[in-house]
DNA sequence: TTTCAATCATTGAAATCGCAAATAAATCCA
DNA sequence: TGGATTTATTTGCGATTTCAATGATTGAAA
């Protein structure tokens, strides 16, 4: 039944496993809502404040054109409001209406704490410190990468060392 | 620019930028060769042995009836074969053709090496050594809970304790 | 062996995605 | 200032995904 060989040790594919299977998870409970993850992303991400519909794309990693299209579905469902930036006029700014801030609220901890608690089970506490500070540092180390891959830009600066 | 807030340290936040960013890294490669991510993940799957749709689906994520969609598309384009299991008439077991299995070859190391090289940039061995048993880990953790999450299941066994 | 439920894969139809083009506003700079 | 460039968002459209339904096969029960 279980398949084993070198690549389900590879970290790109466990850590797709583990966010795939949690994703699976968050989509379940959020289909009564009628949202999928992605809406779910939206609507958390809301709770911080007013966004614009591109600080919504980089926060979600939801494709810009695509968040267009759902920032419009859920405003249809009463989610959210959408209104032109008065400083400027270029942008949309995204705000949670009430109904939207009660939903997210009200499932807000089966997000941040749950899902948690599940992964983190029979880990010790420090270990899973370590574990989300070397997540943080993966993330500086693909931002690091992504600006040397850039042509023009400037010096790739302070990319951590390879001790 | 930057926003931060409790969100920004959530472990399936924090995974989902991480697998998003190596995916999108992924894309960008494999666009020339006519495939995506979901194309790769096939492709590599393949190289451990001939395997059913089914099989592949969940050694993917990818959902069975867009698996079946994109092997149509793989196969047409030269890089596996379908063909009727004849142990038991329905399955379909799907196999790498030469085509298929030098391109997979060929770039293996990019997606196996590469990226956990970026990614365990600055991070010691020890560290990424740990950081690989966590993972595997926190999935026999999802495994856990889906069990639990089954009704008629048998007994929930041996779900590691919250220790 | 007939029947019924379960499993495997595919397909139709509608929804959604993602790229590229379009639109509009702000910024740059000669 | 005025034209070119950049930034922000939306939309057209073809490609893809998804859900539900279907066809085919198997396993097990009656």
């Amino acid at each position: 039944m279980t398949v084993r060989q070198a690549e389900d040790r590879s970290i790109p594919f466990l850590m797709h496993q583990i966010v795939g299977r949690v994703e699976a998870l968050v989509n379940k409970w959020a289909r009564p809502l009628g949202l999928k993850i992605e809406g779910v992303r939206v609507l958390f991400r809301l709770l911080g404040g007013d966004r614009t519909v591109n600080q919504l794309a980089r926060l979600t990693g939801v494709e810009i054109s695509t968040l267009s299209r759902l920032l419009g579905r859920m405003s249809a469902m009463g989610l959210l409001t959408r209104r032109r930036d008065a400083a400027d006029a270029r942008s949309v700014i995204v705000s949670l209406t009430d109904t939207g801030r009660k939903m997210a609220l009200e499932h807000r901890p089966v997000y941040f704490k749950d899902y948690e608690e599940v992964l983190f089970g029979g880990i010790s506490d420090q270990q899973a410190v370590m574990f989300r500070e070397l997540l943080v540092d993966m993330i500086a180390n693909l931002e690091a990468a992504d600006e040397e891959a850039k042509p023009g830009a400037g010096a790739p600066a302070a990319r951590a060392a390879n001790a």
